[in-house]
DNA sequence: TATCTAGTTTAAAATCATTCTAAAGAGCCT
DNA sequence: AGGCTCTTTAGAATGATTTTAAACTAGATA
């Protein structure tokens, strides 16, 4: 019954930290305020850091990588895996999938009810399933 | 209509390059006779290299990761994004998906016909479909 | 409000997988 | 064998990410 609504931006953002066990620093505030904003794209630890400087603000590195390993540990974010270059992280913590062009390293969601998987395998002994990644690599028809 | 079959094991894994395009080096050759003998199985370019230094041979570090990289290209192998530590290349290239067990970095093959996609979205305009990925992230169930 | 403490941030150094480099070596065609 | 191109090599370079140790801050307490 929490209402963040009626809260200034910052105080907004500075809740929804605190709900995800993370104390409200003025960097994850900022952080926050330009990721959990309720539109869905993806961001690198470096893309960010230029929303960041692009914003007036200044967070350090190392700063940035802990905070989207922190929002990610939280369930704020979601890592796409795609390739091993760098981390890619996602806005949409929805369950959605994704189309990878490895041609220009680009990542387009795929709408929520366009994949349908009509059966999955138990999990081994001991263990359940957290989580079902699609990932549909595309290419241009003319290369 | 090649009978790679009453060849010598070398000449046989040397048939096999020159037909993926690659000429067979002493190098290519080794690595060929340790990931392309039909088991099933998962690599790294250290575990790779381990496997090279205990069958008495060498092979520089950057050729184990040139090898993996053309192999890969020629479709000899696979490579599979889990996570990005460090690449995963598996030694089938069939079509089949993964179990990941993250807390260990364990990644399990899940037989061929144990998911079924029953529906895929359209590619994007202009592009098609190359493959399709599917990792089931699991965890043990008492953590 | 002053104080305390654990958790955080910082810049810089360290790490580590992977790629690049330039020189030496090896297939393979003639 | 000669030669031309592709490969391999050791070592340096790259680049994303993590670690470090010291300075700082959120939030609780007095």
């Amino acid at each position: 019954m929490t209402q963040t609504d009626r809260m200034t931006p910052t105080a907004h953002f500075a809740e929804k930290l605190r709900l995800a066990g993370l104390r409200p620093t003025r960097q994850r505030v900022a952080i926050a305020a330009l990721l959990l904003d309720g539109r869905h794209r993806h961001v690198t630890a470096d893309s960010l850091t230029e929303e960041i400087t692009t914003a007036g603000l200044h967070v350090s590195g190392g700063t940035v990588y802990n905070t989207l390993n922190q929002f990610t540990e939280a369930g704020l974010l979601r890592r796409v895996m795609v390739h091993n270059d760098y981390s890619l992280f996602d806005t949409n913590t929805d369950h959605h999938h994704h189309f990878y062009e490895a041609e220009n390293d680009q990542l387009v969601d795929i709408p929520h009810d366009d994949v349908i998987l009509a059966q999955l395998p138990a999990a081994p002994d001991g263990h359940e399933i957290k989580a079902v990644d699609v990932v549909i690599h595309i290419q241009s028809k003319d290369s």
